[in-house]
DNA sequence: TCCAATGGTATCCTTTTCGACACTATGGGC
DNA sequence: GCCCATAGTGTCGAAAAGGATACCATTGGA
């Protein structure tokens, strides 16, 4: 339960895209980066910018995405439990890349990004 | 059988993101556009580039990149059949975005992109 | 006549992904 | 004592994605 997609990348050259796409890929992983992007935000604090999105399914990501080395996860050992969750620097290094995606989302989806925002 | 995942954007600005990850996503999408970004093809010429996926599958891509107005599909009514596939101006704008994922993945995958290649 | 090549389609089956829902631990408020 | 919030985990099952295999039509070549 580790990899998304595919482990072995033995495609051709345009194999680093596949590989690129296997890390952001996964229904909330995009939006998770996104709002990570925008600095430290706490487990709940993710869930209620994504109302579509179970604890179970959001959990599973965030842990793939730390797995992956994209974010950092820092427990504080409360009473009432407290986890930030952060851009690593390697995480911060797709930056470019999930701006790639945003800007070619605003500019040529019928009605993404803008609408019901 | 149209959309691949989600049809619906009902997520917060970050969905432009996802709306975009969800026209590329699809385990042979990716290669399928890095190769197309090189020009024309025909439908064997991709497959051979793609060992590992079957007719099936690569139709099933192929189809859905068109029906997303990414590539454009010409059929020659030849009888060796004989069909030409090629990024549409919509395709083109992807660029971009396939670069940066392209780029992304070779600088930092452990051994993706040049290892295997 | 049979085989090969082209670009598919149809059918079946397995794997992966996603979503619902319930359950946990701790402490505070009422 | 009961419910709330925090940040999870576990199980179950449905749906989707992906893969294997076989089949189709046409025509040229051996």
């Amino acid at each position: 339960m580790g990899r998304t997609r595919h482990d072995r990348f033995d495609c051709s050259p345009g194999c680093a895209v596949e590989a690129t796409l296997s890390l952001i890929d996964g229904k909330w992983k995009g939006v998770v980066l996104y709002h990570l992007m925008a600095g430290t935000m706490r487990f709940n604090e993710i869930r209620r910018k994504l109302p579509n999105v179970t604890q179970r399914m959001l959990t599973n990501q965030l842990r793939e995405l730390e797995a992956d080395g994209l974010i950092t996860r820092t427990v504080f050992a409360q009473v009432p439990p407290r986890v930030d969750y952060d851009l690593s620097e390697r995480g911060r290094t797709l930056e470019p890349v999930i701006l790639a995606l945003k800007t070619w989302g605003d500019a040529n989806m019928p009605s993404a990004g803008s609408a019901a925002a």
